[in-house]
DNA sequence: ATAATAATAGTAATCATTACTACTTAATAC
DNA sequence: GTATTAAGTAGTAATGATTACTATTATTAT
Protein backbone atom coordinates (compact mmCIF):
# COMPACT_ATOMS: atom_id res chain seq x y z
CA UNK A 1 0.00 0.00 0.00
CA UNK A 2 1.38 3.11 -1.16
CA UNK A 3 1.50 6.47 0.50
CA UNK A 4 -1.81 8.95 -0.22
CA UNK A 5 -2.41 12.40 1.41
CA UNK A 6 -6.51 11.36 1.09
CA UNK A 7 -5.58 8.45 3.29
CA UNK A 8 -3.59 10.28 5.78
CA UNK A 9 -6.14 12.77 6.22
CA UNK A 10 -8.97 10.21 6.95
CA UNK A 11 -6.52 8.65 9.10
CA UNK A 12 -5.41 11.92 11.29
CA UNK A 13 -9.35 12.82 11.03
CA UNK A 14 -10.25 9.88 12.85
CA UNK A 15 -7.36 9.87 15.16
CA UNK A 16 -7.62 12.96 16.68
CA UNK A 17 -11.74 12.95 17.37
CA UNK A 18 -13.16 11.02 20.73
CA UNK A 19 -16.39 10.59 19.34
CA UNK A 20 -17.07 7.49 16.53
CA UNK A 21 -18.26 9.03 13.46
CA UNK A 22 -19.58 7.20 10.59
CA UNK A 23 -18.42 7.40 7.00
CA UNK A 24 -20.41 10.71 6.23
CA UNK A 25 -19.26 12.18 9.13
CA UNK A 26 -15.67 11.08 8.28
CA UNK A 27 -16.44 12.80 4.61
CA UNK A 28 -17.79 16.05 6.16
CA UNK A 29 -14.42 16.52 7.94
CA UNK A 30 -12.05 15.86 5.15
CA UNK A 31 -13.76 18.23 3.02
CA UNK A 32 -13.56 21.18 5.19
CA UNK A 33 -9.38 19.74 4.53
CA UNK A 34 -9.42 18.73 0.67
CA UNK A 35 -12.73 19.91 -0.70
CA UNK A 36 -12.44 17.54 -3.84
CA UNK A 37 -12.08 14.68 -1.25
CA UNK A 38 -14.53 12.02 -2.93
CA UNK A 39 -16.21 9.72 -0.65
CA UNK A 40 -15.67 6.95 -2.21
CA UNK A 41 -11.94 7.19 -1.51
CA UNK A 42 -13.42 7.81 2.09
CA UNK A 43 -14.59 4.56 2.29
CA UNK A 44 -12.11 2.90 0.32
CA UNK A 45 -9.52 4.39 2.73
CA UNK A 46 -11.82 3.29 5.97
CA UNK A 47 -12.02 -0.33 4.82
CA UNK A 48 -8.16 -0.35 4.17
CA UNK A 49 -7.05 0.76 7.66
CA UNK A 50 -9.82 -0.95 9.38
CA UNK A 51 -8.59 -4.14 7.11
CA UNK A 52 -5.43 -3.20 8.70
CA UNK A 53 -6.36 -2.79 12.04
CA UNK A 54 -5.29 0.81 12.19
CA UNK A 55 -9.02 2.26 12.97
CA UNK A 56 -11.74 -0.12 14.04
CA UNK A 57 -15.43 -0.55 13.34
CA UNK A 58 -18.30 -1.03 15.38
CA UNK A 59 -21.40 -2.08 13.94
CA UNK A 60 -24.10 -0.48 15.67
CA UNK A 61 -28.51 -0.95 15.41
CA UNK A 62 -28.33 2.43 13.17
CA UNK A 63 -27.23 0.77 10.27
CA UNK A 64 -24.18 2.85 9.87
CA UNK A 65 -21.01 1.80 10.86
CA UNK A 66 -18.94 3.96 13.50
CA UNK A 67 -15.48 3.83 13.13
CA UNK A 68 -13.04 4.12 16.23
CA UNK A 69 -9.38 5.49 16.13
CA UNK A 70 -8.68 4.04 19.80
CA UNK A 71 -7.43 0.54 18.90
CA UNK A 72 -6.46 -0.37 22.81
CA UNK A 73 -8.89 -2.51 24.21
CA UNK A 74 -12.18 -1.05 25.48
CA UNK A 75 -16.18 -1.71 25.49
CA UNK A 76 -18.96 0.70 24.42
CA UNK A 77 -22.06 1.32 26.06
CA UNK A 78 -24.76 3.13 23.57
CA UNK A 79 -27.78 4.72 24.77
CA UNK A 80 -30.82 3.45 23.01
CA UNK A 81 -32.34 7.05 22.90
CA UNK A 82 -30.14 9.53 21.46
CA UNK A 83 -27.24 7.14 20.28
CA UNK A 84 -24.61 8.15 22.23
CA UNK A 85 -21.65 6.06 22.42
CA UNK A 86 -19.62 6.13 25.77
CA UNK A 87 -16.34 4.58 25.99
CA UNK A 88 -15.89 1.82 28.53
CA UNK A 89 -11.82 1.99 29.59
CA UNK A 90 -11.62 -0.79 32.01
CA UNK A 91 -11.29 -4.35 30.52
CA UNK A 92 -13.82 -6.63 30.23
CA UNK A 93 -13.22 -10.12 31.16
CA UNK A 94 -12.82 -12.50 28.42
CA UNK A 95 -15.27 -15.43 28.70
CA UNK A 96 -12.97 -18.80 30.32
CA UNK A 97 -15.65 -20.55 27.81
CA UNK A 98 -13.59 -19.71 25.27
CA UNK A 99 -10.56 -21.14 26.29
CA UNK A 100 -12.66 -24.59 27.10
CA UNK A 101 -14.10 -24.74 23.54
CA UNK A 102 -10.43 -24.01 22.11
CA UNK A 103 -11.38 -20.70 20.39
CA UNK A 104 -8.29 -18.27 20.34
CA UNK A 105 -9.61 -14.26 20.81
CA UNK A 106 -8.37 -12.24 18.48
CA UNK A 107 -10.88 -9.16 18.35
CA UNK A 108 -13.81 -8.36 20.67
CA UNK A 109 -16.85 -5.76 20.97
CA UNK A 110 -18.57 -5.69 23.65
CA UNK A 111 -21.14 -3.57 23.52
CA UNK A 112 -23.94 -2.69 26.52
CA UNK A 113 -26.93 -0.91 25.66
CA UNK A 114 -28.95 1.59 28.34
CA UNK A 115 -29.64 5.01 28.58
CA UNK A 116 -27.01 7.90 29.20
CA UNK A 117 -27.34 10.21 32.22
CA UNK A 118 -28.82 12.56 30.10
CA UNK A 119 -31.56 10.80 28.94
CA UNK A 120 -32.35 9.48 32.37
CA UNK A 121 -32.93 12.55 33.37
CA UNK A 122 -35.10 13.50 30.34
CA UNK A 123 -37.34 10.34 30.41
CA UNK B 1 -50.58 -6.12 17.85
CA UNK B 2 -53.16 -8.76 17.08
CA UNK B 3 -52.47 -12.29 15.99
CA UNK B 4 -51.38 -13.29 12.72
CA UNK B 5 -50.35 -16.55 11.59
CA UNK B 6 -47.35 -14.85 9.38
CA UNK B 7 -45.45 -13.75 12.92
CA UNK B 8 -46.42 -16.89 14.54
CA UNK B 9 -44.61 -18.83 12.04
CA UNK B 10 -41.35 -16.62 11.74
CA UNK B 11 -41.24 -16.70 15.30
CA UNK B 12 -41.56 -20.26 15.66
CA UNK B 13 -38.66 -20.77 12.98
CA UNK B 14 -36.62 -18.78 14.84
CA UNK B 15 -36.86 -19.99 18.21
CA UNK B 16 -36.89 -23.76 16.69
CA UNK B 17 -33.84 -22.96 14.74
CA UNK B 18 -30.28 -23.18 17.18
CA UNK B 19 -28.35 -20.92 14.42
CA UNK B 20 -28.36 -17.26 13.71
CA UNK B 21 -30.14 -16.52 10.16
CA UNK B 22 -30.73 -13.49 8.69
CA UNK B 23 -33.85 -12.30 7.09
CA UNK B 24 -33.34 -13.90 3.87
CA UNK B 25 -32.77 -17.61 5.36
CA UNK B 26 -35.93 -16.68 7.30
CA UNK B 27 -37.59 -15.79 4.77
CA UNK B 28 -36.97 -18.70 2.51
CA UNK B 29 -37.65 -21.35 5.77
CA UNK B 30 -40.96 -19.40 5.75
CA UNK B 31 -42.16 -20.45 2.13
CA UNK B 32 -41.80 -24.02 2.71
CA UNK B 33 -44.43 -23.42 4.99
CA UNK B 34 -46.68 -20.29 3.68
CA UNK B 35 -45.33 -20.17 -0.08
CA UNK B 36 -46.76 -16.69 -0.35
CA UNK B 37 -45.38 -15.15 2.53
CA UNK B 38 -43.97 -11.56 1.23
CA UNK B 39 -40.57 -10.78 2.14
CA UNK B 40 -41.86 -6.85 3.75
CA UNK B 41 -43.63 -9.24 6.12
CA UNK B 42 -40.52 -11.28 7.14
CA UNK B 43 -38.75 -8.27 7.72
CA UNK B 44 -41.86 -6.49 10.01
CA UNK B 45 -42.69 -8.94 11.74
CA UNK B 46 -38.02 -9.97 12.21
CA UNK B 47 -38.80 -5.94 13.70
CA UNK B 48 -41.66 -5.65 15.79
CA UNK B 49 -40.42 -9.46 17.72
CA UNK B 50 -37.02 -7.82 17.94
CA UNK B 51 -38.73 -4.71 19.64
CA UNK B 52 -40.75 -6.57 21.96
CA UNK B 53 -37.15 -8.26 22.71
CA UNK B 54 -38.70 -12.06 21.81
CA UNK B 55 -35.76 -11.81 19.72
CA UNK B 56 -32.42 -10.63 19.25
CA UNK B 57 -30.69 -8.99 16.43
CA UNK B 58 -26.78 -9.32 16.24
CA UNK B 59 -25.11 -6.66 13.95
CA UNK B 60 -22.39 -8.22 12.17
CA UNK B 61 -19.18 -7.54 9.97
CA UNK B 62 -21.35 -9.23 7.06
CA UNK B 63 -23.77 -6.28 6.70
CA UNK B 64 -26.85 -8.43 7.43
CA UNK B 65 -29.11 -8.54 10.57
CA UNK B 66 -28.57 -12.00 12.10
CA UNK B 67 -31.85 -12.72 14.53
CA UNK B 68 -31.32 -14.95 17.12
CA UNK B 69 -34.57 -16.65 19.12
CA UNK B 70 -32.62 -17.42 22.41
CA UNK B 71 -33.07 -14.13 24.48
CA UNK B 72 -30.85 -15.82 27.60
CA UNK B 73 -27.86 -13.51 28.70
CA UNK B 74 -25.11 -15.01 26.39
CA UNK B 75 -22.13 -13.74 24.20
CA UNK B 76 -20.94 -14.72 20.31
CA UNK B 77 -17.78 -15.81 19.05
CA UNK B 78 -17.89 -15.07 15.01
CA UNK B 79 -15.35 -16.94 12.75
CA UNK B 80 -13.33 -14.21 10.49
CA UNK B 81 -13.26 -16.70 7.89
CA UNK B 82 -16.81 -18.47 7.52
CA UNK B 83 -18.45 -16.63 9.88
CA UNK B 84 -19.66 -19.37 11.52
CA UNK B 85 -21.77 -17.37 14.68
CA UNK B 86 -20.96 -19.97 18.40
CA UNK B 87 -22.82 -19.27 21.21
CA UNK B 88 -21.11 -18.75 24.58
CA UNK B 89 -23.27 -19.51 27.43
CA UNK B 90 -21.41 -18.60 30.44
CA UNK B 91 -22.28 -14.96 31.40
CA UNK B 92 -19.48 -12.57 31.01
CA UNK B 93 -18.90 -10.52 33.83
CA UNK B 94 -20.38 -6.56 33.18
CA UNK B 95 -18.18 -3.75 33.42
CA UNK B 96 -17.93 -2.18 37.17
CA UNK B 97 -17.01 0.90 34.75
CA UNK B 98 -20.53 1.04 34.61
CA UNK B 99 -21.64 1.47 37.84
CA UNK B 100 -19.77 4.43 38.13
CA UNK B 101 -20.30 6.19 35.64
CA UNK B 102 -23.99 5.71 36.64
CA UNK B 103 -25.01 3.80 33.43
CA UNK B 104 -27.73 1.09 33.90
CA UNK B 105 -27.72 -1.48 31.01
CA UNK B 106 -30.43 -3.03 29.69
CA UNK B 107 -28.90 -5.11 26.94
CA UNK B 108 -25.13 -6.23 26.04
CA UNK B 109 -23.81 -7.72 23.03
CA UNK B 110 -20.57 -9.08 23.28
CA UNK B 111 -18.69 -10.84 20.38
CA UNK B 112 -15.48 -11.85 20.39
CA UNK B 113 -13.55 -12.94 16.86
CA UNK B 114 -11.32 -15.32 15.41
CA UNK B 115 -11.07 -18.53 13.87
CA UNK B 116 -13.00 -21.25 14.61
CA UNK B 117 -11.81 -24.91 15.10
CA UNK B 118 -12.57 -26.14 11.25
CA UNK B 119 -11.13 -23.12 9.98
CA UNK B 120 -8.06 -23.22 12.61
CA UNK B 121 -7.43 -26.18 11.07
CA UNK B 122 -7.73 -25.69 7.24
CA UNK B 123 -5.13 -22.37 7.83
C1' DA C 1 12.86 11.70 -15.91
C1' DT C 2 10.21 7.66 -17.17
C1' DA C 3 7.60 3.63 -16.71
C1' DA C 4 4.55 0.96 -14.11
C1' DT C 5 0.77 0.76 -11.41
C1' DA C 6 -1.70 2.02 -7.16
C1' DA C 7 -4.94 5.60 -5.76
C1' DT C 8 -8.39 9.08 -6.79
C1' DA C 9 -12.75 11.66 -8.34
C1' DG C 10 -16.97 11.17 -9.93
C1' DT C 11 -20.58 8.43 -11.05
C1' DA C 12 -23.27 4.17 -11.45
C1' DA C 13 -24.58 -0.07 -9.38
C1' DT C 14 -25.68 -3.15 -5.44
C1' DC C 15 -28.32 -4.96 -1.97
C1' DA C 16 -30.32 -5.17 2.67
C1' DT C 17 -34.00 -2.97 4.50
C1' DT C 18 -38.11 0.03 4.66
C1' DA C 19 -42.15 2.44 2.74
C1' DC C 20 -46.31 2.36 0.22
C1' DT C 21 -50.95 0.80 -1.33
C1' DA C 22 -54.80 -1.87 -2.36
C1' DC C 23 -56.57 -5.88 -0.41
C1' DT C 24 -57.35 -9.29 3.50
C1' DT C 25 -58.24 -10.74 8.07
C1' DA C 26 -58.57 -10.64 13.13
C1' DA C 27 -60.99 -8.63 16.86
C1' DT C 28 -64.89 -6.31 18.62
C1' DA C 29 -69.63 -4.64 18.73
C1' DC C 30 -74.31 -5.20 17.47
C1' DG D 1 -73.85 -14.72 12.92
C1' DT D 2 -72.94 -10.32 10.51
C1' DA D 3 -71.09 -5.75 10.14
C1' DT D 4 -67.51 -2.65 11.38
C1' DT D 5 -62.92 -1.16 11.90
C1' DA D 6 -58.41 -1.03 11.96
C1' DA D 7 -54.23 -3.86 12.01
C1' DG D 8 -51.75 -7.04 8.98
C1' DT D 9 -50.39 -8.74 4.39
C1' DA D 10 -48.62 -9.30 -0.55
C1' DG D 11 -46.39 -7.26 -3.94
C1' DT D 12 -43.84 -3.68 -5.53
C1' DA D 13 -41.28 0.66 -5.36
C1' DA D 14 -38.15 3.47 -2.86
C1' DT D 15 -34.25 4.36 0.28
C1' DG D 16 -29.71 4.75 1.69
C1' DA D 17 -25.27 2.97 3.12
C1' DT D 18 -21.71 0.91 0.83
C1' DT D 19 -19.15 -0.87 -3.18
C1' DA D 20 -17.80 -1.19 -8.06
C1' DC D 21 -16.29 0.95 -12.18
C1' DT D 22 -13.48 3.94 -15.28
C1' DA D 23 -10.81 7.52 -16.97
C1' DT D 24 -7.38 10.35 -14.89
C1' DT D 25 -3.72 11.53 -11.46
C1' DA D 26 0.02 10.68 -8.34
C1' DT D 27 3.54 7.76 -6.14
C1' DT D 28 7.62 5.13 -6.33
C1' DA D 29 11.26 2.11 -8.24
C1' DT D 30 14.58 2.13 -11.79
Amino acid sequence: MRYSKQRELVYDIIKNRCDHPTADMIYASCREVEPNISLGTVYRNLKNLAEEKKILTLETEDKKIHYDGDTSRHSHFICTRCGKIIDLFKPAVVPEELKELGLKVTDEKCVYYGLCNDCEIKN
